[in-house]
DNA sequence: GTTAGCATGTAAGGAGTTACATGATTTT
DNA sequence: AAAATCATGTAACTCCTTACATGCTAAC
């Protein structure tokens, strides 16, 4: 109850993109579906009611470029969005939390796709837990796997197969990310404070 | 308005686990989560009241091992699922439909588990529309990012990399695949009927 | 001049999760 | 005898989708 649970990938996502730039919803979308289109793809019915609520909440800002006439219904035309000083200092939040949320299947990817504005620390909190996580579940799955061997017929197999493997791979990804972060924290922790 | 939409994932694994053997309720959660463990896990809360709802709609019957005593609220023994004949029949309908449920993301892979008991060429048309899909995603997502090439910070980039890599390893998968199911079709059209 | 893409929104609903509640049985 | 795991269930909730509704603007 503290942490305001209601965060969502796409609030992450959205104060994220509108870090890097103001825009408007529509943009928005084709950015964020471009950005994580391979894991998965947001629509306006959730967008614009997100949008909404960061408003409320003073995260954001919207820029009507036709302020002149009335409170228009119809009429409609691009509305910008900008992050306040309030949305940033939030962004830099949920961006410094090396939780489950970071590393679970939902939220990696976003909090990974904003990595080059997450401390070093926690960004290397993140790449570990997320690899702890499908460890467990290789090892949970192999595990159940030897102790139900009896017959499995030949495609249950090769999607079994094909999702170890896959995982597996995204381990070794994983690890090598580690790597060049672990190397990259040595190099400057040898060379302190050279700005 | 036809199909009955209220289909899930789930009523399509239960049925298809049950359909191998008769199981209780939390064995079957253990099994659904080594089938599908690579992709996605179910809680008891989702599989309980579905269970319910399939043996209302006799799809499943209930097997208690305690009648002789009073309807039990306490005193909590395995029940153990079985399917029905119409249960039988509703999981091969399920199976011989190869639209959009069976290759969008979360159905795909419940549909290829149990694709031991899906007709050839439904096989082959899943995983032809499966591989289109994933396609298609490609080509949006390498086009957009062709468009918007301008500065992206080495993260977001190596995410989408990563993605990208993933997906194509899918397709090959996935054509591999369908190069095996048409050698076998033209095999058994080869010698026709032969039992 | 009409199709395609740009642009903003709402209402209803679906599929599943979390947290809770309870108790039996097996292992250590 | 304590801890882990087996076993069944419910209520509240969350995040997101689908389908709808509206209209502008650029390209062909």
């Amino acid at each position: 109850m503290s942490t305001r649970k209601g965060a969502g990938v796409l609030e992450l996502a959205v104060l994220g993109l509108l870090h890097e730039s103001p825009m408007h919803g529509y943009e928005l979308r084709k950015r964020l579906n471009t950005l994580l289109g391979m894991f998965r793809a947001f629509s306006y019915g959730s967008l614009y009611p997100c949008l909404k609520q960061l408003l409320v909440q003073g995260l954001i800002t919207e820029d009507r470029p036709d302020e002149d006439a009335r409170t228009l219904p119809s009429g409609r035309s691009k509305i910008v969005y900008k992050l306040t000083a309030e949305g940033k200092e939030h962004l830099q939040r949920l961006l410094s939390e090396a939780g489950p949320a970071a590393w679970e299947d939902e939220g990696f990817g976003v909090h990974f796709a904003f990595f080059a504005h997450t401390h070093a620390d926690v960004r290397l909190r993140i790449l570990e837990g997320r690899r702890s996580r499908l460890e467990e579940r290789l090892e949970s799955v192999r595990s159940a796997l030897a102790r139900t061997r009896e017959r499995v017929d030949s495609y249950t197999l090769e999607l079994q197969n094909h999702g170890l493997e896959s995982v597996e791979r995204d381990v070794r990804w994983l690890t090598e990310l580690i790597g060049r972060e672990r190397a990259q924290a040595d190099q400057t922790a040898q060379q302190p404070q050279e700005l």
